[in-house]
DNA sequence: TACTTAAATGCGACTTAATCGCAACTGTAG
DNA sequence: CTACAGTTGCGATTAAGTCGCATTTAAGTA
């Protein structure tokens, strides 16, 4: 998917700030929070905020708050599930669990949070 | 559960600002923010962080952030998983789900964001 | 190609969550 | 009653996120 193609089905204006947070997005193609990504940023960081707000207002991004306390924003290519686990803070994509549904619910994201294959496996 | 039991339990010290924190908690039997209890507090906010990691590190309270960007804070007593909506932000206490388990993994919070009962039938 | 304008940006100030170092205080074991 | 490790208050600090405003820019239109 070109950045072109996403940017004009949400009719939003092609910046030079939006491409490159664009690109940094699907470069990185795992969750990644602020601290991560600021010294690549040339915009602005109210720049970065603001879209990262527009983005998530027409459902390109989600975002969700890992153990160390950051905010992690990912594009929504492929929606899945995160792990996080409680040990090494590391955060895993799922792979899509569609069997997770709650009655009356429209369930969008889900993120887990426990000991993961490494943690589990070293803790024996 | 007496707070007296609980801080024994653990081997902490009972102190007062310790006491006034567990009884909030206890008494919201809900998640709460620092927002939501900071003008009840005496202790210094300092104070309230530290105890707040103090309690997480003994596993006696769980935290998860909303999408009002604010960490809330919640006593262990059951465990449960809790539903955010996405619309109206509202945090739900879920019945607890111990259908969801992950193979290799263990699970000990799930987070569902997505649209709340209300909401979808707002939007019919 | 130039014009127009709503939307986007940069900047600086601001708010607030969360943390830190340090001196003073306080539970609790002995 | 005492000693001391652990806890607290305080003030300063860091960093995420927001806001208002002047300036710039993308993109449609003539």
């Amino acid at each position: 998917m070109q950045i072109e193609n996403i940017i004009e089905q949400k009719n939003l204006k092609l910046t030079s700030a939006r491409r490159e947070l664009l690109e940094i997005l699907l470069k990185e193609n795992k969750p990644i929070c602020f601290e991560d990504i600021k010294d690549k940023l040339t915009m602005n960081k109210a720049t970065f905020y603001r879209n990262i707000l527009k983005f998530q207002s027409n459902d390109m991004i989600n975002s969700f708050e890992s153990n160390d306390k950051k905010r992690y924003y990912e594009l929504q290519n492929s929606p899945h599930s995160h792990f996080i686990c409680n040990i090494c803070n590391t955060i895993e994509c799922l792979k899509k669990i569609d069997n997770i549904e709650l009655e009356g619910y429209k369930v969008m994201d889900v993120v887990f949070k426990g000991i993961c294959k490494n943690c589990l496996e070293q803790s024996r």
